[in-house]
DNA sequence: TTATGGATTAGCT
DNA sequence: GCTAATCCATAAA
């Protein structure tokens, strides 16, 4: 699986994570299934585990950019010191107080997007972190959207938060506050009907507060999980 | 108005 | 393993 190259997209990655393929280009757009606005409108303790194996599709013009989700982290509200929503809401934050199922793009460190996606009803504030995704279609334009060079090891491609929000292209001035529960959206999360894979349930990483909580979930012993 | 530090990464040692 | 880079939101003054 370290090979690339010859075997470039489309891939297709089992439930036991072994990369096969590749598959007839109708096979992959017909089993995609847009998760619903509902599926965000829970609990993000919730919503987190759920996301793991489901698949996060850019759409550039004809392009499609996928990823297998492998890696997330739950943030929630007052209650939670490490959430960005818990010093009540701000015009940087806004769209964790809004309905479910949106992208929150933030700044940080000077150089890095993280993408989130909102949870729970609309003014009760909540969200998931993508961490990491294992890539599975147009590898090559997120090589060239992480400015690196395609004999990189793979794991850099997607692998921290940062690198994944690169790799897709995201920024908060292109991406906030998107529809993420809509296939007419040219990012969002669907279901490729994959099998739900084993979850760990760890403490999360990179934060100073509440660094006891155990809100981050991986996909145990996937090559893409950070830290 | 100024100061602080962060849901990170790349590049060294 | 360690640290510089780099900018913006928020806190402090």
């Amino acid at each position: 699986m370290t090979s690339r190259g010859a075997a470039f997209p489309p891939f297709s990655i089992r439930g036991d994570n072994q990369i096969v393929g590749p598959l007839p280009k109708q096979m992959k757009a017909a089993t995609l299934r847009v998760l619903p606005r509902s599926f965000y409108d829970r609990d993000p303790r919730l919503v987190g585990p759920g996301l793991l194996g489901k698949i996060l599709v850019r759409r550039e013009g004809r392009k499609l950019l996928t990823g297998r989700i492998v890696e997330v982290e739950a943030y929630l509200g007052t209650e939670d010191p490490a959430a960005h929503a818990s010093i009540g809401k701000t015009q940087r934050n806004a769209v964790l107080f809004g309905p479910p199922g949106l992208a929150y793009v933030y700044f940080v460190y000077g150089n890095h997007y993280c993408l989130n996606v909102s949870c729970l009803p609309d003014g009760v504030p909540g969200g998931i972190l993508f961490r990491a995704v294992e890539p599975v279609q147009g590898m090559n334009a997120m090589f060239k959207l992480r400015g690196i060079g395609e004999t990189s090891d793979l794991r850099r491609l997607t692998r921290g938060p940062g690198r994944l929000a690169a790799a897709f292209g995201i920024t908060r001035e292109r991406d906030n506050g998107k529809d993420l529960s809509s296939a007419r959206s040219d990012l969002y999360i669907a279901d490729d009907g994959a099998a739900p894979p084993e979850v760990l349930i760890t403490k999360r990483i990179g934060i100073k507060k509440a660094a006891d909580m155990p809100l981050r979930y991986i996909v145990p012993g996937n090559r893409f999980v950070s830290g």
